[in-house]
DNA sequence: GTAATTTCTTAATCTAGTTCAATGTTTTTA
DNA sequence: TAAAAACATTGAACTAGATTAAGAAATTAC
């Protein structure tokens, strides 16, 4: 159960084992069916979730009702409103399973509890909105500079099994195009 | 010299007299002219600048020397790239003097310094990655959702300083289009 | 102060990507 | 397992924005 998550928080920094039984004592797994949400536009995100098994979304709707993909996470990633969560603010944000998926949750006692406990954590967390940062950085770089044809490339490559479990529209709309120019993409890819 | 900067973390947290000398007499006064790079691409990012006076632009070039604009920065911004000063990488990005500006920096070394005695400024740092991550989301939502006209009337009303300073082919490149077509934006709204 | 360079504008042409609509396919539900 | 719903594909017509080119305005540099 915590085997992949201490092996994910291993990365940044080495704990010891009291750590990690304090850190595994405060979290607390979580089952959601597909198609359950994590979180609602209008409401306070109060968790940071760590994905044990399962594929989620984090999406916007504008005022016509169009969704924007921001981020698919599954295994081994941890997934959040890091402002809403931290601010205690309302989020903006949709989060969606597409997967029945089951992850481990820490909210903002327990993360305080944790940090308390063992501030060695401080740097986990602040990697990890680092490393989003890079991610969202290198998104918009290649929305502005590169093809559709260009990113769904990028994309099948980088993320090959997200490309198997999502459906095309979801990822029509990470990209930043239609479902029906993604399928286009497809069939003039397909025929080479 | 470090009234503004001291204003700008105590947003986040207060701070004692005593912890403010210590952060001020780690702070570094640099100076730059218009047009000098503060990072180029390829080099070490060894600073985290906050700008006392002047202006600054964070972008990426492409292979075929197109720039895209991540970032225009002003009094009272911090700017740096993160990923490569804290893991000491090469930086993809280019951060350049837009005006003759006066900045004060932190290196790794200092802000070791200044975290190991006055670790509050941890969550100053945390919080200023993370609300550089919420400005990323929302320009990539922007950039999905909205029609270029959008994007720039949200721009002038959100920084109508900028605007005023910047030459419109660097917020033409900030916004995802080509200058000829913010010029076409321009005198279309112009004409209403 | 004027030549040189860069920036801004305008217009014609072109294209990547959208919209709409129809049809087939897979998934969900009961 | 059949009906309903959601998803994917294809094609025709359209449009937001790119490209190219050329002249006007502003900055820069000597």
């Amino acid at each position: 159960m915590f085997e992949q998550i201490n092996k994910n928080v291993t990365r940044y920094h080495t704990f010891s084992k009291k750590e990690l039984d304090l850190f595994n004592k405060l979290l607390k797994p979580v089952k959601y069916e597909k198609k359950a949400f994590l979180l609602q536009a209008g409401e306070v995100c109060n968790f940071e979730a760590f994905i044990n098994k399962g594929c989620v979304m984090t999406y916007l709707l504008n005022e016509e009702g169009k969704e924007t993909v921001l981020y698919f996470s599954i295994e081994d990633w941890w997934v959040s409103d890091l402002s809403s969560f931290n601010e205690q603010r309302k989020s903006d944000f949709y989060i969606q399973s597409l997967e029945d998926s089951e992850v481990l949750t820490l909210n903002p006692q327990t993360k305080e509890e944790l940090l308390f406990h063992a501030p060695s954590f401080e740097r986990v967390f602040r990697l990890m909105v680092q490393k989003n940062l890079s991610v969202m950085q290198n998104r918009l770089h290649s929305i502005i500079a590169k093809t559709a044809e260009q990113r769904y490339t990028d994309f099948i490559k980088r993320y090959p099994s997200i490309m198997q479990r999502v459906s095309q529209r979801h990822i029509a709309s990470y990209l930043g195009v239609t479902p029906e120019f993604l399928s286009k993409i497809r069939a003039k890819q397909s025929k080479l």
